[in-house]
DNA sequence: TTGTATGCGTTATCAG
DNA sequence: CTGATAACGCATACAA
């Protein structure tokens, strides 16, 4: 069944006539050999169809070129295009991605992590969920990186990469006074992942200094299908919100669709919506969402550099601003 | 920087007091060990925070437990979906994903093959474009597997997954008959993806069994917004449509909200359409949108099932149903 | 059941 | 610039 059938250094050697290491030095960028035996090494590699063994290479290197995505729900439009983006820099850096999937269980992400260990990845990077503090030591012990995105939680010796979640939520409020709204609300599921609740902190917040009341609803998954629940929620109070900031897109996608379709809404002449993430969906002309974006392409790039280039201080922490994009679904933009 | 401290099967079998091969052993599935010595080696292990070297193990194999997914627009709604349930089954059988991005040059796609044969993975599964046919016999000589998923193209060795377009397309036209559309027009991204061609070669042969008229267009990459500039030539058009077959539902929403939102258009009054796979936007209550669903998980099942299993007759093709889900986007469901 | 010895395909070291 | 040799961490055939 599995014929063995994979050629080796030695055998590419023997039909160069040259030694094994010569054949080595050849495909090590920035080795010393000769034009010559390069050219005879080549030759006989691509007659035979070699290719270097990575295993092997890092093995000898103790060092894989594999770096681990940990990540749940990747088949959601943020998670997948952030998938894309750190994928697509890290073959740029001819590094290469592995793809593990969690649930919301912290032990998954755990498991995750001691799978990365046991492939010896370079580094792991980490979407959603947080792991055991014993673990993320263990990491750091093993000489592992380790990338936390959208966490906002401290791990020693690790990258953070956050969004300016807080003040964008500031951002929002500000949009919906300029646009004449009193009556606002906060739309969030209740997972109570950490970047989406310092959004609905930091609305609530900014409201409270600017005397307003908010309301807060949170539901389900950060799904659209939870979207629709908290609309239904909200839009049949006695006080209708005038206003609503979702914690992302998904779920504002699931406001908007209700509030037109089944409340039978103007938007935004009766009701405005902010969303969060500028998925491609909120640009859609049944959307129009005016939204916060995430840099995704930013955040991958930062991810990686930190991954290739020696660590300014070690562990580090990165905020990243996140642009107001003005569509339709704000008065006034 | 790089600090060695990985903790090898030695320094376990050390202070177990037993020897290595002990280790081994404990950690081989269906090795035998008595009960006292694997108590013994796990606890030493944990203790030290052994993790069996994957990369290690794989070079004694052959066999590193990776398995290749190679695609481009992996952050596409369709993509996503079929890289979370092929991850998902292949973490159920151990083995984990190797991410890999291509652009659409069959080139890219050759050199993830040649990556693929490097980290020696178990198999490569491909999910967009089309390898060399030295490329997949070299991947057959190495004893990688492969499958290819609606690539509609025949490759010694390899396990095929297609659904039965043609038939679906067939089944399209009869919806739309029985609607009483007889203006039909098919709508096509002008990449050429064989599981795209095959839906519109399908969709105008039976037009043409049936003896109706089918107008196709095609334009640009297969998202939303080539839908739009599809709608608008298709729309704009003496004789306007009154059915749409869109090659699939990315097409279809960039359609329907440009039919709607820009040519005032009633959907399903003035307008059917039909997509195709069934993506999770399908489902929201601005497109209602009558579609093909692609059971990605069944898919994703029978492509790690390939993998597992001895195969049959060693080379495979696997046909597999569209379902057509009904819902408001044509009239009579 | 256990331990010993050997080999997997590389790269790093060092002598030439 | 080149070639021999020693690791790397593990699995396994073999002997005990």
């Amino acid at each position: 069944m599995n014929q063995k059938i994979f050629v080796s250094a030695k055998e590419v050697a023997d039909r160069a006539g040259v030694s094994r290491s010569a054949v080595s030095r050849t495909f090590t960028p920035g080795a010393s050999v000769s034009e010559e035996t390069r050219r005879r090494v080549m030759e006989a590699a691509e007659a035979l169809g070699y290719h270097v063994n990575h295993l092997a290479r890092g093995l000898m290197r103790n060092e894989s070129g594999l770096v681990c995505l940990i990540v749940s729900e990747m088949d959601t439009p943020y998670r997948s295009s952030l998938i894309r983006a750190i994928s697509h820099q890290l073959q740029s850096v001819s590094k290469v991605a592995m793809l593990i999937n969690t649930d919301r269980s912290d032990k998954s992400v755990d498991d995750a992590l001691r799978l990365a260990i046991s492939y010896r990845a370079d580094a792991s990077i980490i979407l959603s969920g947080m792991p055991d503090r014993s673990i993320t030591d263990l990491c750091m012990k093993s000489g592992q990186r380790l990338v936390l995105i959208n966490r906002d939680e401290e791990r020693e010796g690790a990258l953070m990469i956050n969004l300016h979640d807080r003040e964008a939520a500031r951002r929002a409020l500000i949009a919906f006074q300029r646009a004449g709204c009193s009556r606002l609300a906060f739309a969030n599921s209740d997972v109570g992942t950490p970047s989406l609740m310092a959004r609905e902190e930091g609305f609530v917040e900014a409201a409270d200094d600017a005397g307003i009341d908010v309301v807060v609803e949170r539901f389900g998954p950060t799904r659209y299908q939870s979207g629709v629940v908290l609309a239904q929620r909200l839009l049949t109070r006695e006080a209708r919100p005038e206003a609503i900031f979702c914690a992302n897109d998904l779920l504002a996608c699931g406001v908007l669709d209700t509030a037109r379709h089944q409340f039978k809404l103007a938007v935004p002449e009766e009701l405005c919506v902010i969303g969060f993430d500028d998925i491609e969906q909120s640009s859609w002309s049944s959307y129009e969402l005016t939204t916060f974006a995430q840099p995704v392409d930013l955040i991958a790039k930062e991810a990686v550099a930190w991954l290739t280039h020696p660590a300014p201080a070690d562990g580090t922490a990165s905020r990243i601003r996140a642009d107001l994009i003005w569509r339709g679904s704000v008065r006034g933009g």
